[in-house]
Parts: C-alpha cells; sequence; structure tokens
DNA sequence: CTGTGTGCAAACACTTTGCAGGTGT
DNA sequence: ACACCTGCAAAGTGTTTGCACACAG
C-alpha cells in the first residue's frame, strides 16, 4: 500500500500524521499475523525509540486502528482491525476467534469465524468473549 | 480445610510439604475466583518471600495442582484445578470456560460450561482453547 | 502559532538467576 | 545425609513518566 494510502487511513482516524505512525501502520498493513512490540521493533530497525512505539501503539488502539489479540503467556500482541467488530458505547466489540500456532507462534485473526455463543450460569452476563485456539496453523502443516 | 488435608493433596503431587507450599495452596483452596501473583501476596501478608512464591507458583504449575487462567490484561492469574481436564502428552488441555468480571474484576472458572467447537479454516488443526467471557458476575449483579 | 509527537533519561514494575544457608524426608 | 526449598541480592526484561525540543496542522 503507498504511503498516501496509508495516510489516508491515519487522518480518517483524526490521527495527525508523523513518520513514526505511517511506518508503523505499513507495517500492521502488510503483515496479516499479530505483532507484539519486539516484533514491530524488529521491522522498524532503529530508526524508531522504543517509547515512541509504545505511544503509536497506545493512540492506535485509542482510535481503534489496531486491536490487542489474546495471548496466553503474558505478551501483548496487535493486529489492525479489519471491520468485522461493531462499535458498542465506545467499545470495541471482537467477535471473531483468534488462531496460535504452536510451530511458528504466530498469531492471526480468523476474521471469518465468529465465536460461538455459551450460555452462562444464571446471574451472569455477558458483555464480549474472547476464543482462542492453539494449534498448528495452515503454512506450518504444509511442511 | 485442614492443614492435614492440605499436606495431603501436596504429597499425593509429590511435592515437598513446606510452611509456604501449605499456605498458598490453602489460599487456592478457600479461593473460588483465580488469583495473581499480587493477590496471593496481600492474602499471604509479609511472611512469605516474593522470589519464593514464584518458585512455589511454577512448582503448582508443573505438577498440575493449579493451572494457568487467561486474562485480557498482561496479568498472570492462576486457579486450583479441579478435575475436568484430560492430560495430552503430558499437557493441560482446559476445556471449560473462564469469566472475567468487568465490576469486581475477579475472574472465575465455569468448570461445568465446555468450550463450544469451531470449524477451522482448510490446514489448522486445533490442539487446544482458550475462551474467556468478560461481563458482570451473578454476585455483581445482585448489588 | 498552538498543541501534539518525539527522543532521551530515568523511574517503575515484574520476573528470573545465583548463591549461601536452612529444612523435609 | 542428601536433595531440595528458602531468602536475600542482583540482574534482566518490559513498560511508563517527565521534560525539552521538533513538527504537523
Amino acid at each position: 500500500m503507498s504511503t498516501k494510502q496509508v495516510n489516508a487511513v491515519l487522518k480518517n482516524k483524526n490521527l495527525r500524521i508523523t513518520p513514526a505512525r505511517t511506518s508503523v501502520l505499513q507495517i500492521f498493513l502488510r503483515e496479516s499475523s499479530a505483532l507484539s512490540h519486539a516484533d514491530i521493533e524488529k521491522k522498524l530497525g532503529t530508526d524508531l525509540d522504543r517509547v515512541t512505539l509504545y505511544r503509536t501503539l497506545s493512540s492506535f488502539l485509542e482510535s481503534g486502528l489496531i486491536h490487542k489479540v489474546p495471548d496466553e503467556a503474558g505478551v501483548q500482541r496487535f493486529a489492525y482491525c479489519n471491520h468485522d467488530h461493531h462499535e458498542h458505547e465506545g467499545e470495541h466489540i471482537h467477535t471473531h476467534v483468534h488462531f496460535n500456532c504452536n510451530a511458528c507462534a504466530k498469531t492471526f485473526c480468523l476474521d471469518d469465524i465468529h465465536i460461538p455463543p455459551v450460555n452462562l450460569p444464571m446471574g451472569f452476563t455477558q458483555a464480549e468473549s474472547v476464543y482462542l485456539v492453539k494449534g498448528i496453523c495452515n503454512s506450518c502443516s504444509r511442511k
């Protein structure tokens, strides 16, 4: 995707266009799997300050450009938001299943697969839910 | 549960009986919700060294006495293992849904609610899965 | 011009490691 | 007696904050 198109996405979310944001967003758009802070740092090289990356990710999160991806270990991962979620009182509700590969350790959004509902016990009310599948991804199972 | 009964549980898992382990396990048995490292520290008072608690939790995890509970934020939480899981090549497979309350922030194991299966895309193989529901728990919805 | 983003330094929080001494079996 | 657990100190890792300057709108 061209820089112009990337910047249009930023503008659309009322985010100021800066070199840092342009390059970070470009990485998200290029990548199909969810990225950790460290992943992004690696892809950026040393151009960008650690701290700036933290702040860039925060602003992307706030504006709904990216979303947190669940991870069994404590690692924070993020992925670009395809529009398969709806807004609810300003909160993002993500309804798709995530997949974490035990072989390549990548995490993917299975955008087309919706989380099947469950019946909760009496008195429990559901607001949102996270469904993470671990296993072997299509790319790794071919090897 | 009496100290004797707690120690019997430890012995059953081939863990040495020490004051640290007895008191940590007792906390897990008393508590219905999943506990973070910090939660346990609070309940213990200052009796126990931070590091010892880390190591105690590791040994409990290894022996299958407790299991990791998923959490959207990066906080590690643990809960005592009720026997609703089966072993698979030495790995614990947990099949129940977890619930995280947005009001009291506690996380519970819904031991009776099994994770509904999903159909994965071609080439993806499922090993295990995590299903976390966020919302309001029965105790908080009564208030 | 004004408000926001960036880089640097430092603070902070969480977790792991090494080692000497104490404890369970 | 021996292996393993514990506490302390210190190092390692990940994240946040404060401040001066630079830049986008």
